[in-house]
Parts: structure tokens; sequence; C-alpha cells
DNA sequence: CTGTTAGCGCCTTCAA
DNA sequence: TTGAAGGCGCTAACAG
């Protein structure tokens, strides 16, 4: 494997040389600087990260914790973080809890701790007081995104205003027996984000003097499937159905549209469906949402990060990302009987 | 941050007792061992990667390179490598492409090349000739996951045999007029998983003296809108329909069923559909498929590497991860008229 | 069973 | 503008 002193030699220069050339740090002649980096082509040598690391301190990666992997959300938001760390220079180690509790220790013992990266982003996962207060003493520069985490600041949209958009969407085409699929947590996640968005639908009703029937609440687990199960209980019911449903999530508000199509309920004229993501099965099912954009938010949160192990100044409540309303064939003015 | 003689100072022993005590190596007394783990454990001490790395040689971290993150196959199949690496105490760092065929000699000449990890995963992409010799020369153990890559051994289903399974389940039902939907390579992405699915399309028909329609063959780029669209094409057409479609992802079969939906045709009676994947839509949307497990596969091919990595024989020609025919609610028979 | 001693490959003063 | 030298934190080989 080539290493400096390689293309120093080759070159008769010395390896401090080598090194300030590569990194483009002022004090080296325009002509020996492209004479490194010549070299340095020609004989495939880049930088070990380990020994630049020991020697600077910095390790030019960052670390990304997330409950799992695959899920719209954060595969998309992944995809942003690593978008904005390329363009940067840096990599990116993700930490994946794989959807269950276990583990949990190893990654926050071994693996963070381990000193391979400059700063941690955390993606929507409730965390417990220990883990919180390692994560704080790990120093490094941090960043929670998609889920408020108490004591972190966080980047994400303002969940109760977006679902407030969603309610009052629904109320303005005249609907006032509307039901809600809530997102639910399993091992610690997404905790705080379902209840911001389920008040909102509260307090729309509320404020609007509607009826919040719980048999209209119902728990969907960021899934499709479990939402259509629970959707097909609540249509199943002999009680009188919502006109509409509000779910806390596009994946969700398919479970719903699946329930209603197995039961020949019509959507929109017998039901509206309203959902959050903008997920990309929202369009192709005609699914009226609130557009948010994970990888925006990705990429935000990994910028915050790399400006501030930069030097720049820390943001301490970084603002909401947009959310905005797209209307398509899943919502309409509630059936006129 | 405390380092390894902080440890061995709090407890007047070298810092070599305390490297060979906290990883596990013969020759130090369990009361001495005890000790250790124990005062480690008070102080957080934890050894630093860049520094075991260059002293060791191994990196403790594998690398995988994928096109982009936010699609069911690859975010999947993320979360099984990264099960696998977790449990032997390796990290993994993500090179994606993010969809895009930008910033790919980037990611290949600097990040790769930064001496960061000990093996590569590369998941279904296509190389060009310079990134493929660049990976070889790269001379860490490689395997790709999920699509063929000339001159590197693989990890993945059978794909000819999958589409061959799908395609007898439809004849066995009756079906003469069965059409194609074909997943389409974009940046180089899977170029040869859907030639593969497709022959084994084209083969079927001929070995039963079935017409093969050339407006029966459509292209959905792996994706649900697309799909939607072209079936909505071919649905539109004047000309005789098909009484089936296989198409070669479950998302793409999504595509399909939504087309039928919207203009009344009725699956299974009047159309079935059948896919390749059971992603996590395809039971709550009925979808006959024929399943297989990224995750698993990329857990098989991160275990095959760390098992090379730890000194294991290396395996030439990795067997054929298992694929399921899966009966829903898509396929029956064709209308008898 | 334990300690001592060299590095691993680079970056960063400090001097020239 | 350049070079020399020390050291980042750890592991591995060798003594004891």
């Amino acid at each position: 494997m080539t290493g400096i002193d390689d293309v120093a030699r080759a070159l008769g220069v010395s390896t401090a040389t080598v090194s300030r050339a590569l990194r483009g740090l002022p004090g080296v002649s325009v002509a020996t600087r492209g004479k490194v980096l010549a070299k340095a082509e020609e004989l495939g040598y880049v930088a070990s990260s380990s020994a630049a690391h020991l020697a600077s301190g910095r390790t030019m990666a960052m670390g990304v914790l997330l409950p799992l992997i695959d899920r719209w959300y954060f595969s998309s938001a992944l995809e942003g973080v690593d978008r904005a760390l390329r363009a940067a220079g840096y990599d990116m180690v993700v930490f994946s809890l794989g959807g269950t509790g276990l583990n949990r220790d190893r990654v926050f013992h071994r693996s963070m701790l381990r000193k391979r990266i400059d700063a941690l982003l955390v993606m929507c996962m409730e965390l417990t007081p220990e883990e919180l207060a390692a994560l704080q003493q790990l120093d490094y520069p941090n960043v929670t995104i998609g889920g408020y985490v108490d004591g972190l600041r966080n980047v994400s949209i303002d969940d109760g205003g977006a679902a407030t958009d969603a309610m009052e969407y629904l109320i303005s085409l005249g609907h006032t027996r509307i039901g809600h699929v809530r997102g639910g947590g399993e091992y610690g996640i997404e905790f705080a984000v379902p209840k911001q968005r389920e008040e909102a639908y509260r307090a729309a009703l509320e404020r609007h003097g509607l009826e919040a029937r719980p048999q209209w609440l119902i728990t969907g687990k960021f899934r499709v499937l479990e939402s259509k199960l629970a959707a097909a209980r609540l249509f199943d019911q002999p009680e009188e159905r919502p006109t509409a449903v509000f779910a806390s999530s596009d994946e969700m508000a398919f479970g719903v549209l699946l329930a209603a199509q197995e039961r020949g309920i019509r959507v929109p004229e017998e039901l509206s469906v309203i959902g959050i993501d903008d997920h990309e099965f929202a369009e192709p099912m005609g699914l009226t949402t609130l557009r948010q954009s994970p990888e925006s938010q990705g990429s935000y949160a990994a910028e915050l990060l790399l400006g501030e192990l930069r030097g720049a100044p820390r943001l301490d409540t970084p603002p909401y990302q947009p959310h905005e309303l797209i209307i398509r064939r899943s919502t309409a003015p509630p059936p006129s009987s």
C-alpha cells in the first residue's frame, strides 16, 4: 500500500510538503503542488484516514444512529445525510438498532465510543436517560432528526402544524366525523411525533366543536399492514363510520385505503383519507397528503454539523423544515346524505 | 478523552496488559482481567479505532457501496449487513451514489481508498471497467449482492429460476396471454437482473408455445409510478389485453394493480398479477409473488466476508439464496371467455 | 502471566 | 516555501 513517503521520495520532497499540497494548505508553490498532485494520482496514493485522524484529531466521518434503516423516512433521510457528507469529503458510519431494543447498549457503549466519528446524527428515537447522558458526554456535536428528544436540538417539520393543516383541510371540506390513525411506538421509536400529531387532531376537533369518538382513534404502528387491520376493525363496527380519516403517516393512510377498497367503501365519495409524508406510493395511489422531505432534513442536519465542525457558531434551535399540502384524489367533501 | 494508559496507570499495570485483557486475549490472569474490565467500564474507556487500526492493521469496519439507499431492496439488505456486522463488533461505512452517476469517481477514488475498511460489499450496480479494476486492486475481500457483476462473485437468488417459477405458476393456472413488466436500469443500476428475468419470461413462453407479443412487454424502472403509467398505456391500447402480467419486482406489480384498478379491470378475475420480492406492501395488497429476503442476503454476504477476514477459505461461488412462491389474491385462472 | 519497546502513517509544530 | 522531528493511541513482538 503506497504511503505518503512513497510520494515524497519519488519527488525528492518532504512528507510535510506532500501533506500540505494534497490538502490544499497554503505555503506550497504552485509548481510543487502540481507535481505532488500528479504523482499522488499516478501512484494512487490516498492518505490513511486512521493515521490522519491520529495526527490531526479529525476522523472525517460522521455517525448516524437510527432505530432501523428499512423504513421510508429513515432511508430517505440517510440518503440526504450521505449526500451532504459526500460533498464535504466525509464518510458516513451507520449504526442501526435493527428494529429491536437488543444491542442498544452495545451500540452505545462500544461502537459509538470508538472515536471513529466527529459528530453524530440521531434519528427519531427515544433515548433512556443513561443513553442521553452517554451521548452528551461524548462531547462531539450532535443533532436529532425527525423526532424531538428531550435535551437535544432537533431538525424536523412542525409536526403539530402539519397535522393541524391536515385537519383544517378535512374540516374545510365539510367533514365533521373524522377519525385518526395514530402511529405507534415500537422499541421506543418515534414516540413524540405520533403524540404531537394526535394532540393536533384532538385540538382541531375541539376548536371546531366536533365530536372525538374514541372508536375513531386507532393505532397503526406506522405500517401499512397494521393500519389496514385496524381500519378494517373500525369499518366492521356496527357503528357509524367517520367520513374522513387523518393518518399520521402515508403508509398508514395506504392501509386505510386498502381496507376501504376491500369493503367496497368508495374513496373519496364515501371516505376521505389524508396522510403525512408524500411517500413514493402517494402519487400513484392518489393520496392527499402533507409533504415533507426527509432527504432535505437529513442533508440540512448534516450540513449543520459540518458547519459547526468548521467552527460555525452553534445553532441552538434549528428552524422547522417545510411541509406542504398536496391535494390528490383521496379527499373530497363528505357524502351529502 | 481517556486513553489506554489512564486505565493502565490507575491499575498499576502496563498498557499491554490492558489491551490484552480488553480484547479477550489469552495470557492474562482472571483477576487482572476482571480489574481491567471494571476499571475500563468505570472510566468509560474504549480503544480508539484509528489507533488500533494503525497498530494492528485491522479497521474493524466494512464498507457498503450502493447506487442508492432509499429503495426496498437496498435498505433491507443494508439492515441485514448491519445486523451481521454489529454482532461481530464491526462498524458499517455506507457509500451511496445517491441515485446519480455523479460523484462516482469521487467515491471510488477518494473515500473507498482511504483505508478505512477491511472489506467491501457492492450492491447490484454496474461497474465500469476502470471501477472494476480499481476495486480489484483495492485488494481487500469483496462480494456483490443482488446483481451479478462480471468478475466478482455474487450473493443473490437465482433470478432466472425465480422468474421461471413465476411464469410456470401463471401458465399452470391456464394463462396463455402473458405480459411482462421489465425493470429498467437507470444510472447503470441493476442491469443484469432485469435481463435475466426477461429472458426467463421469453424462454417460458417459448417452451410452452405461447405468443410473445412485443406490446405486452413494458418497462417500469423498478418503480410504482413508472410501472403504473406503462401499464396504463398497455391497457389503453385497442388491442387484446394479456390475462396475466409478470412484473420483475413487486413495486412494479403494484403499479400494474393500480392501473388496473383505475380502469375497473378486476384482479384476479380479469387480470392476474405476479411479482418478485415480497415487499412490505405485498401482503396488504394481496399480491402473489416470489419472496426473497434481501436482509438475509445482506447478512449472509457480510458473514462471508467476516469469515474470510478471520482466515476462512475463500468461497468462490456462493450458493443461490432461497426464493419461494407466495400465493395471494392477485392470481387466478384466466377468464373462461 | 506481565512489562518494555518499537513502530503503524500521517500531521504539525518549529526551524531554516 | 520547505524540511526535520516528535507524537497522536494503540498493538505486537520480544523479554522476563
